[in-house]
DNA sequence: GTCTAGCGTCTCAGTACTGAGATATTGGTC
DNA sequence: GACCAATATCTCAGTACTGAGACGCTAGAC
């Protein structure tokens, strides 16, 4: 069945039929992330936002004053770039540094009265959205893809170990972990 | 219950419980993508290529020739961004570009002997390096993972219809379909 | 007190693209 | 045959970052 596919045109893929499973799920998975990701940035981009700045808005927002580490893990952008983000939400009046009392290394990333004002303006309709874009499954199987891509990346995360389901490091996180630049 | 999640710090979100679905699977479809699309990377990265790079030569491989709109709409990758890494790869000498021979505006990508035997080489140890990735799920749970998915993807690739379940034009696509990026 | 390993942030050069527009063809339509 | 909208590719300036290293600070060992 997969080898007749790959077949048609060019040379055969040669991987056995587990791998050939996890290589269609990798690329449905690919393009899923980038369909919604296109509306969620083409929401952001609307407000002169990219996505990155709206995640860390409304995270801000949703979490409170969070130092500059925290934000980079939040958000999964590098140590320069958490740099490079804040500089420019600080230079549009959305965000202020402050200084950590207990520890003169560490700072804080607060939203200003008018960051603030903007993402309660903006969030509801973002939310929308993204609401919109998944809607090609019912909140019930929305649901289950959750749990499923919960499991997928939280074991790719740690490695991608090869043996059969980890189980290891539970309830670190929250569970519910407002990340990915718009959510 | 989401209540009282957000609110722990922040302000509360203030949004519907469906669009609270779906802005959890907005998170951990983030999640997962960047966490499997990491391990991809990295391997592609073993080899000097980018993961676009990847896709297009084991496109080439798995399709023959394809012409560059072809390539640009496999890959989703900008016109300009198809130029600039065919450039790269025939740079490196593992493609060439070829005429059209029915239209004169259009250039195939095709893959040097050279090209081809390197995707041969690496092909098998990334597809190694996904199966790895995605085991956090059962072979089973993929398959189920992958239909879900379909289904999202193709709802939010046609513009996120905001009624239930949009029927129309199936079957545009082969269903499988080598995309994204080394797969 | 004095090291020292390690963390939190910033700097900066580099990169992999994107997007808008330019150029060359094509396949109709009159 | 002349026109023209549509299509295929290329050019190029711009962008949103990344990653490596620098700097200042902290905290634990001695």
């Amino acid at each position: 069945m997969l080898t007749k596919q790959t077949r048609e045109r060019g040379r055969a893929t040669g991987v056995d039929e587990p791998t050939a499973t996890a290589l269609k799920l990798w690329v449905v998975l690919s393009r899923a992330h980038a369909s919604v990701l296109g509306h969620a940035q083409a929401d952001a981009a609307r407000h002169g936002l990219t996505l990155a700045e709206f995640g860390i808005l409304e995270a801000l927002y949703h979490k409170g004053p969070l130092l500059l580490g925290q934000v980079q893990r939040t958000l999964l952008v590098s140590s320069g770039g958490t740099t490079f983000l804040v500089d420019r939400l600080e230079r549009k009046g959305l965000v202020e540094r402050r200084d950590c009392p207990g520890d003169r290394r560490a700072r804080y990333a607060v939203l200003t009265p008018r960051g603030e004002r903007l993402v309660r303006e903006i969030f509801p309709a973002h939310a929308d959205a993204i609401r919109r874009a998944v809607s090609g499954l019912t909140p019930a199987e929305q649901r289950q893809a959750t749990t499923l891509l919960r499991a997928l990346g939280r074991t790719a995360a740690e490695g991608g170990a090869s043996g059969s389901r980890t189980r290891r490091a539970r309830s670190r996180r929250p569970a519910v972990d407002g990340r990915p630049a718009g959510a």
